[in-house]
DNA sequence: CTGTTAGCGCCTTCAA
DNA sequence: TTGAAGGCGCTAACAG
């Protein structure tokens, strides 16, 4: 397939390259007629333009570049929508990369991003272990991280605040008269669950409820997965059961959820269940109540952020650190025992 | 953020453009301490290549794209992290683009890819009115469809046999000893569901079982969405209740699955259902039984047939029309009442 | 209004 | 083993 270009479009209408090229890109300074009739030779020969050349002389591709984890997971799917669509909205086009969770696809995909000149990138990392080559990259191209707060670094972000979140979560359970509140599906590697378990212990402290972290062992390829084998590592560790429960996230609720079913247990009947990141429209089963920032005002922050990035302004550190208020949603997982 | 060239690279280490060039690609017709030296200045800066000028001068990208309607959908985000990984093997880089169910936005798309130089693109088209932007910049990049069989027109494609899966499924749940059908979430505008309901017409009238579909009214954003509604929409059109359903897709089924909730009624004692697709791993509250071809099968399928074209290679008529065969996938929405 | 020309950053002959 | 030079397809001055 041997690619047309715009020196044959010239030579079949008869004009020179640059009327070609100012009658595709809507120019003025070229007659209405020559404009026609060059662009009924392109239609005719079907005549896409080389996005590579124009890229090239015009030093930018109007391209963002989305990184995210987990494709299937329906929290990041969704995220990556609302991303698309705000950066849609500003005038870029979007190239989407999914890294499977793994560090070295991340990487990879942060360097044909760069190396394909797009002018910035959104990235949901994977984990802290995400910094090294988002900084690295950083240096090419401006880079906004959602959801994962590279607190250590000097990366612009755009996250929940996820202490705020935590003690959201903790103080509605005991509003609605939990005695004994055990947080599951803690994975360490997760900055937002560590926040998440801390101010989890913290408020429960305060208020003088009894509250523990379980450490469900190994690990497992999603939270769904992982909220599902932890729930039954503790249904198995004999351990009390309380009547509130936090889990890391949503998808971990969701895991858990499904342990429930498959040993007759039932929520809020048996427990009541809080989750976070209000992903919830996808579990039509459960009305989960959850604490979790506005997807839209997450992802348009971000895009906005980025925008700022990519037409060089210079922000603050202050300004390129965006925590969000988190509030609670509130739906039917959590019973009123007061 | 000035980009860095070859240039900047050649004049820091006080080499040629070409030796640059050439440690770059870890070609040979250079000296090793010389090599080092390159990318040790490289490295110090930080140099990434512009894949544009590269693609420009190479005449290719090594990437293909993958367009499919929605991300967001258990189904199409399985079949595509099957369908990159499959491209991943062949070596290719993957841009991945998300057509939400707009004809408008995958014709838009389909542009973009062309015109970044992808060397072919994977289409898991909308419907059958994808068709006309598919052959439109089918002559620019070879573009293989999954799923939708676009049987008029002579774009390769690689899906299932929906009329053997119809068959199948229908010959299913008469062998389960059902004895009055309905096919439930019926599209018009879906190939595959024309095929599916047909034969699931044909199968029961051979095997004399009375079988309706049950034509619900009004659109709905997703398959999901749309078995939800229909089946709503069944309850109350105050037809008798069937001992088996047949959906038209397992998202349908899902959607027929959470109405059935809502109302009381219970899977398989109170009816029998299968689906098509086999994305059932998704729906952990429901064993659906479901027909399907391999999803490894049909992407890897079509990931070869890509690649053929993109080497230039010509396809014969039926070499370029791959129907899997489907198989059943029995778990245990269907009740056993021989 | 139109055409000629000089690059964009890189790879690849071709000479040295 | 090295470097100089041409050109990939396009846009944007600059001349006419």
């Amino acid at each position: 397939m041997k690619q047309i270009t715009i020196k044959d479009i010239a030579r079949e209408a008869g004009v020179s390259i640059a009327s070609v090229s100012r009658a595709l890109n809507g120019q003025d300074g070229i007659g209405q007629e020559k404009r026609d009739r060059i662009l009924e030779v392109c239609e005719r020969f079907s005549y896409t333009p080389n996005g590579l050349a124009r890229g090239l002389v015009k030093q930018g591709t109007d391209t963002i570049g989305i990184i995210m984890p987990d494709i299937q997971s329906p929290f990041y799917s969704e995220l990556m929508v609302k991303a698309s669509d705000a950066a849609h909205k500003k005038g870029y086009k979007v190239l989407l990369c999914n890294s499977f969770r793994e560090i070295p696809t991340e990487a990879q995909y942060l360097k044909l991003l760069v190396e394909s000149q797009v002018q910035g990138i959104l990235i949901f990392p994977i984990g802290p272990r995400s910094l090294d080559s988002m900084e690295k990259y950083g240096k090419n191209v401006p880079v906004v991280a959602l959801n994962e707060l590279p607190e250590k670094s000097r990366i612009p972000y755009v996250c929940a605040d996820e202490e705020r979140a935590g003690t959201l979560a903790t103080e509605y359970l005991i509003s609605r008269g939990c005695k004994d509140l055990v947080f599951i599906g803690f994975k360490a590697e997760r900055l937002a669950h560590r926040y998440r378990a801390s101010s989890f212990l913290k408020t429960a402290a305060r208020m003088r409820i009894p509250a523990r972290i379980f450490e469900g062992h190994s690990d497992f390829r999603s939270s769904f997965e992982r909220g599902y084998e932890h729930f039954k590592q503790f249904l198995l560790s004999g351990e009390p059961m309380p009547d509130g429960i936090v889990a890391a996230s949503d998808a971990t609720a969701n895991g858990i959820v499904k342990a429930c079913r498959e040993n007759g247990l039932r929520i809020p009947n048996d427990f009541s269940l809080i989750g976070f990141d209000n992903i919830s429209t996808e579990l039509p089963y459960l009305e989960l109540t959850t604490v979790a920032v506005s997807h839209v005002e997450q992802t348009e922050k971000a895009v906005a952020l980025l925008d700022q990035l990519v037409r060089g302004r210079q922000l603050s550190r202050a300004e390129a650190a965006v925590k969000l208020e988190p509030r609670l949603v509130e739906r039917r997982s959590c019973k009123n025992g007061m």
